[in-house]
DNA sequence: TAGTGGTCTAGACCACTGA
DNA sequence: CAGTGGTCTAGACCACTAC
């Protein structure tokens, strides 16, 4: 069997986590390593081209590569789906439709959504329950002009989430972590006390530049988001 | 020029965003691609693996590539290193040693970690400031037995997080995201009023299968983490 | 069991950039 | 301006798995 290119990535990984390949050292160029390891440059490449994308080292044309001093940490973690997220938790699972409205744009979302005054946006907001019990409140806007079948959805069955998802075939998003006590309304939603910690994301989702939907999840009390890098 | 593997990626792309690859959808093959791109199948390869990494299609050998129903959204940060974050604010970073003491691990930290009761752990309480107002608490425990310079070091002046960053060389982790009620002792610290939301993470990480610390980092009010995808 | 993706090879040319 | 990584090619063999 040739040497893999996993081969020369965790023999790399292992020199690192060693010490034999010290914190900010040249590693020989990939001629040279892909003669001791014995097999093509291509896959000493592959090799490394993987553990700078993993931010383990770093490289430069012309000056080589070299072992991070810091290596950025990066962890990766996937968005769910609330369905799936409460089914994986082995949960029955059920949507409500709370509020659906038109309404002029409200001033604090004028610039996330690059909207001028008085432009209309659609208003939704929507609870989630894992086994009757609330898990995710959700508080959506969406710019009705970039998605022309949304007057046809009623939302009543399917949230607008899954909805967007079929829709909207692919976009860009900048997503935002945050904790905020629960407001009187909050509290009622997800059956907590007012001024409890609740867990927040916030996310502006773009098809090609223009922003199409911002929502807020805020998830029961005691709600923890985990991942691995 | 070529035809480049971003040249063929962008492509696929925009067929995926336009719609002309509508979700769910089987993909020509690698072979044929090439040819219709005029490529060397490797190109083709390259693509379309990198967009399989990014979720957006789904590759099974014998079965083909399509085009995912509901893309797999993720998203990737980096873990920054607190001093870097607050200068990148263009912030004055402060740093100082709350209380460090050496004792018997408390059961709750038992399983985290790894150990068995009675073992000894390094508790280290830390706070970061900004232009001298607080912005993050560290609450860390250390597993002495496996950081073995960890007892000449002070922590007086550079912060553990530093520290074991220069000492492990290289280290896997699961990190977790919560809001917390701030205690009275947290309130005290990062001057806010107990009960206020404040934002947490918690993170344990492992070298070569064995924990090595475990840390809780609580920000300020209002702290937001951001990251697009 | 046949067709697909996964990978390796050997060679080539090129873009970038630090010495 | 020379050495490094970045990429493409054409061909090959293989592992997996749906059919």
């Amino acid at each position: 069997m040739s040497v893999t290119f996993k081969d020369v990535k965790a023999d790399l990984l292992d020199q690192i986590a060693r010490g034999a390949l010290q914190p900010g050292s040249q590693m020989p160029n990939e001629t040279d390593l892909a003669e001791s390891y014995g097999c093509a440059r291509a896959t000493v490449n592959r090799a490394m081209r993987e553990l700078a994308d993993e931010g383990i080292i770093e490289r430069k044309r012309r000056a080589g590569t070299r072992v991070r001093m810091a290596p950025i940490r990066q962890a990766r973690f996937s968005i769910p789906i609330v369905r799936e997220e409460i089914e994986a938790l082995g949960a029955r699972y059920r949507y409500a439709l709370v509020a659906r409205e038109v309404l002029a744009v409200p001033d604090w979302l004028l610039g996330r959504l690059g909207l001028g005054k008085g432009q209309e946006v659609l208003h939704l907001v929507c609870m989630h329950y894992a086994d009757g019990v609330p898990y995710q409140h959700e508080d959506r806007w969406i710019n009705p002009a970039l998605v022309p079948d949304v007057a046809e959805a009623d939302f009543a069955q399917t949230g607008p989430n899954e909805w967007l998802v079929g829709a909207i075939p692919f976009s860009n998003a900048e997503i935002s972590f945050m904790a905020v006590d629960a407001d009187r309304d909050m509290a009622e939603h997800l059956g907590c006390r007012e001024g409890d910690a609740l867990f927040r994301t916030e996310r502006t989702t773009w098809l090609q530049e223009k922003a199409i939907t911002f929502v807020r999840l805020t998830y029961r009390r005691g709600h923890r988001m985990t991942t691995q890098y």
